[in-house]
RNA sequence: GCCCCUGUAGCUCAGCAGGAUAGAGCGCGAGAUUCCUAAUCUCGAGGUCGCAGGUUCGAAUCCUGCCAGGGGCGCCA
């Protein structure tokens, strides 16, 4: 917020002095030390290598010109030519005064302009119940989705269901198998076939809800047995996602993409490109002349369409259709080799390709006891994320899985997470939120009304401790900015453990609540401007924020 | 072999659109509560930023090569 404001000055100056660098781009940052200022710009030494000028001197032009601002306690030359700036204090607890106003709109930005985003995550296959790794991705589709919101974006959430092909149909015999072994049929079990206890649960459904199942023909058997299945799934999986505080704006087949006929349709636009060929029986996209290593098949020489072929057809709604300005896709990480043939098939449709942001999620490593646990859905193996919810949380399992960014890997160490004590980083943040509930439950009491605390004289403020926590709540909307373009949930997670940390300190040294009632209440509106700052962070986790633990 | 991600304190990780003397939590050691919630706080020990070059006034940060770990290279999804 203040880095925009000093942005905003310097670059008027560069504009007026130095008109043919107007353009230039340089850095306003928070230096480690404090005797290098509150903020700190390279303009000077950037522009040095520009001009030829020596730094400093230019660094003095600025100063002249930002000396009437009154924004700035102090400026100051240092070392080959940084201009270091102090904020007058009053800016702080003027801002303190905004976040009580604004309430649980603090921090929110325009950024976004409006635009558009299609945001699709999780899209796991109906084949069986999502697990931690499907958990991860939820977590961060989801704060995504909030904060790209609140930074003045307009987001559309979509799972997409794969709910045709190849894997479904193995998905419908494994539960009729299932169904012939229940009724007493001695039957091999295919090993590729789908492992899961769940699978004898719904083939149990399948013959109660047909009774005369096995004496339909067999493919007309099989596929009662996919949808069924498919719906069971399905059921499971919305129910763990609403369990786990994501919800979705639209839940989109992939086989009424076949149903409406978009798939030909589309690709026979690249077809009319010249990018189509067929070869061996199959139908072949030219993605090599897109960046892909190699060219891809979209139709199968047994006339089945790939997967591929509907993704095509999907973006292209997306993009064209539907006309989302960016579309944002989770996908795990072993879904990397996947990117260059999408995004080929976008440029082969002259769409942008930088309108489709690809994140990949890296892999959660689940440690029990020291053990790392591997998971596979086709085995069987693995951590239900239903389970690990029941275990540890939703709110410390949100949390965790937000404190890294995506493409680092994750280490979810059980124990640790379950642990209600200081080893766990979401309850020092929860902490501070209802500490400062039961500060205001005291106030009242004593007597307060805590209306007063939105008037309280704020001048009060001004020990070393109060003026630091002030700074950092003026933070937050950069905090929300730097989240939101670098895709990075985990930047608020940081932050706030900060805050926490800078809110416990001060709360321990200084009495809040004390004998000077005008001092009592400053305080206590510092101590509100944080739990505000703080709700409002925790609710683009999606983490709840508790009044009393 | 090729492609992507990762490598910073004993452990888990910030810092990386170059910037001034490398940070946090946990763990370990020592302490704090007649007083607003001790799920808190204070102090301490702990580092060749994987290795080697290069670019630069300046590199944990950018480039190249190498090493180590993970993932991917199907007419699978």
């Amino acid at each position: 917020m203040i880095k925009r404001r000093i942005k905003a000055l310097l670059k008027e100056i560069l504009k007026s002095r130095f008109p043919e660098f107007a353009e230039l781009t340089f850095e306003i940052e928070k230096p480690k030390r404090a005797d290098h200022g509150d903020f700190s710009t390279n303009l000077a030494l950037i522009l040095q290598g520009k001009t030829g000028l020596k730094a400093r001197e230019i660094a003095g032009i600025f100063l002249e010109e930002l000396k009437k601002e009154s924004l700035f306690q102090k400026i100051e030359i240092a070392g080959p030519g940084f201009i270091n700036f102090w904020i007058n204090s009053n800016f702080y607890r003027e801002n303190l005064k905004v976040i009580l106003k604004e309430k649980e709109k603090y921090g929110s930005l325009d950024i976004g302009k409006g635009r558009r985003v299609h945001i699709e995550f999780v899209s796991a296959n109906p084949t069986g119940p999502l697990h931690i790794g499907h958990g991860r991705g939820a977590a961060y589709g989801d704060a995504l989705s909030r904060i790209l919101k609140f930074a003045g974006y307009e987001v559309f959430k979509e799972y997409y269901i794969n709910d045709r092909g190849t894997q479904m149909n193995i998905l419908g015999a494994s539960v009729y198998l299932r169904a012939k072994e229940l009724s007493g049929e001695k039957i091999a079990f295919p090993e590729d076939y789908y492992q899961g206890e769940y699978i004898k649960d719904i083939a149990k459904e399948a013959l109660k809800l047909y009774p005369n199942l096995l004496s339909l023909e067999e493919e007309k058997a099989i596929e009662l047995c996919r949808d069924l299945a498919i719906k069971m799934i399905l059921d499971d999986i919305r129910n763990d996602l609403e369990n786990f505080r994501v919800h979705y704006d639209n839940w989109y087949s992939e086989r009424s993409l076949y149903e409406r006929g978009l798939v030909e349709k589309v690709l026979n636009l690249i077809k009319e490109r010249g990018y189509i060929y067929e070869k061996e029986g199959a139908l072949w996209f030219k993605s090599s002349l897109f960046g892909d290593e190699k060219d891809r098949v979209v139709r199968k020489a047994s006339g089945e369409w790939t997967y591929f072929a509907s993704d095509i057809a999907y973006h292209y709604e997306k993009f064209v259709k539907r006309k989302y300005d960016f579309a944002i896709n989770l996908w795990g990480a072993d879904h990397h080799g996947y990117v260059a043939r999408l995004k080929g098939a976008l440029k082969a449709l002259d769409i942008e390709e930088n309108r489709l942001q690809v994140l990949l999620i890296q892999m959660v490593n689940l440690i029990e006891g020291g053990e790392l646990k591997s998971m596979s859905t086709r085995r069987g193996e693995y951590v239900e994320l239903k389970e690990l919810i029941r275990e540890v949380g939703v709110d410390a399992v949100r949390f965790i899985f937000l404190s890294r960014s995506h493409d680092s890997p994750l280490d979810f160490d059980v124990e640790l997470a379950k642990k209600q004590s200081q080893e766990n980083p979401v309850y020092y943040v929860q902490y501070a939120h209802a500490r400062v509930c039961s500060l205001k439950e005291k106030a009242k009491e004593r007597g307060y009304n805590l209306e007063e605390i939105y008037e309280a004289d704020l001048t009060k403020l001004s020990e070393p401790e109060e003026i630091e926590i002030l700074k950092k709540l003026s933070e937050f909307s950069d905090v929300i900015e730097l989240s939101a373009l670098g895709f990075a949930p985990y930047k608020i997670v940081y932050y706030l453990l900060e805050l926490a940390s800078l809110f416990h300190e001060y709360y321990n040294k200084y009495k809040i609540i004390g004998e000077d009632k005008e001092l009592s209440l400053a305080r206590l509106s510092l101590s509100e401007g944080c739990r505000m700052v703080i709700n409002n962070g925790l609710r683009l986790l999606g983490v709840s924020s508790p009044e009393k633990m």
